[in-house]
This record gives C-alpha cells, structure tokens and sequence, in this order.
DNA sequence: AACTCTCACAACCGCAATGCG
DNA sequence: CCGCATTGCGGTTGTGAGAGT
C-alpha cells in the first residue's frame, strides 16, 4: 500500500478536496481520497474538512458567551464533541484547542470565575444530545428509495445535472454499483450537497482554462489561510523549491 | 539583526464506537 | 455472534508567527 502524504495539506489539496465534495458528496472516506487523486488518508480528508474547509465552520473571533458555554460544559464533564453541538460552526477539535490554549489557563489564573451551570441547561444539552443519538425515539424520517435516486453513480439527479464532469480532468467518478469497490451507498450515508448545508452556494463555478480547477485566492481569498500560507506557497511553487517554510 | 521563548492552531495518533456482511 | 471496515473522539505533537531580549 502506497504511505500517504503526513504533512500541512497545500491550497491545491484543499480544492481537489473541496472540488471533489461538492462535485459528488462525502460517500466514504477511506475510498474518496483515491478518487480524488489525494495521496491522504481518508481520516486525513475527514479532519481536513470538518475543522477546516467545511464551510460552515467559524475560526476564530470567540465571543465572551461561547467560552463561557465552554468552561462551563467542560466543567461538568461534557465531551468536546458535545460542546462543539453547542455551538453551531464550531468543531471539536478548534474547541479543545481554545480550551488548551486560552480557556484553562485563564482559569488557572483565576482571571474567569467558573460558575455552576444552570440545571435548565444542561437538562437542554442533554435533551438535544439524546435526539441526536436516537432521532427515532422522537421522529421517524422518511426513507428515500435510493434506487430511483441513484442509477449509475452515487450522486444526486441534481448532481448530475449541475456538474460538468469534462470540465475537471484530475478527478475521477465515483465507482458505480457492483464494481469492485462499490461504495455500498446506503441512506445513512446518503451524499450531500454543501448547498444542503449551507443553504447558499459558496463556492465559485469558476473553472481555470489551465489547470482546470478554481485557484485557491477565487475560492477562498487569501484571508483563508493563515499566516500567509498561501502567498509562501505561491512563491515556493515559482522557485521550484519541494517545501516551503 | 539575531536568537530564544511562548502562543496558537493544524494535524497526527491511538483507541473506541458503530455499521455491515 | 464475529470479524472487518469505517467513522468519531480525545490526547498529543509539530510548526509558524510574533513578542521579548
């Protein structure tokens, strides 16, 4: 088995990922990689979106109420995870980061004084964590009939009709249904549109007539990484240089 | 200017939980 | 029930930026 790249992922990463999700959903992430032309581990890919390109997450800027949640949660024992259900765009690894880095040294310090959650709260979290955990307890979801839904590939109707496949040479289909690594698409792992997620359209359509993918500043603008990580990338890129520092 | 230290955060690892045949 | 594959969680580490000397 080929070893998979372990080191900071690269803007073009990031795009083939991104480009690859939103072109035909998150359907396995141990097989994805592979089709992505991603030399990542699927955990790699998983973490990759979920605390970063994941649109729906918010770095930074936290308000005075979501540390308190924080310290709060934490001091009764409750999971990163949990907290990170909390608060909405937040993931639980940037939550145990601020945790690490911030929160608990400043209650070393004393400079926050921990107070006692109210009991309606936590009750409220721990409502919401058992809907999450048996949604069927509390509401039975429709089951869509997967067989008309997908045909040849593990994607939507609405997929397939927005996604122009010719328009990215680097990125492979999905395997369809009964090949050998049949991605056995069930509705739990149903794909799923950002535009689901998001509720709007993030990402630009724009397609670069050389390299046939959106460039990093077009989607993303050069804020989106930090420490002008782009800008070192871009030069090392021009100076043929393997790494960049 | 050069070096060291600290901080912030991305990303890895190991293990547990879950799903599925 | 069992074994394997996949996903999720929490602890930890590595690294770059900026402050301090």
């Amino acid at each position: 088995m080929a070893a998979f790249k372990k080191s900071p992922w690269t803007p073009e990463e990031d795009m083939q990922l991104v480009t690859y999700i939103r072109r035909y959903g998150i359907w396995n992430w141990s097989q994805m990689p592979q089709h992505a032309g991603l030399s990542r581990s699927g955990k790699s890919c998983r973490l990759r979106w979920m605390n970063y390109l994941n649109p729906e997450v918010r770095r930074g800027n936290y308000t005075q109420e979501e540390d308190e949640i924080i310290i709060n949660m934490r001091h009764v024992g409750i999971g990163w995870s949990a907290i990170a259900a909390r608060l909405p765009g937040r993931s639980d690894n940037e939550i145990k980061n601020r945790w690490h880095s911030h929160l608990k040294k400043r209650i070393a310090n004393n400079v926050v004084e921990i107070m006692e959650p109210e009991m309606e709260e936590i009750e409220s979290t721990m409502d919401t964590l058992m809907i999450n955990d048996h949604p069927n307890d509390f509401f039975a979801p429709e089951v869509p009939k997967l067989e008309e839904v997908y045909v040849d590939y593990p994607i939507s109707p609405y997929m397939l009709n927005n996604i122009d496949v010719s328009s990215s040479s680097n990125i492979n289909i999905p395997p369809a249904f009964g090949t050998s690594v049949d991605p056995h698409i069930s509705f739990w792992r149903e794909p799923y549109l950002l535009e689901d997620v998001c509720g709007i359209d993030q990402y630009a359509t724009y397609v670069d007539p050389v390299f046939g993918m959106p460039r990093a500043e077009d989607w993303f603008g050069e804020s989106f990484y930090p420490y002008n990580y782009l800008t070192r990338y871009t030069e090392a890129v021009a100076h043929n240089t393997t790494r960049f520092t």
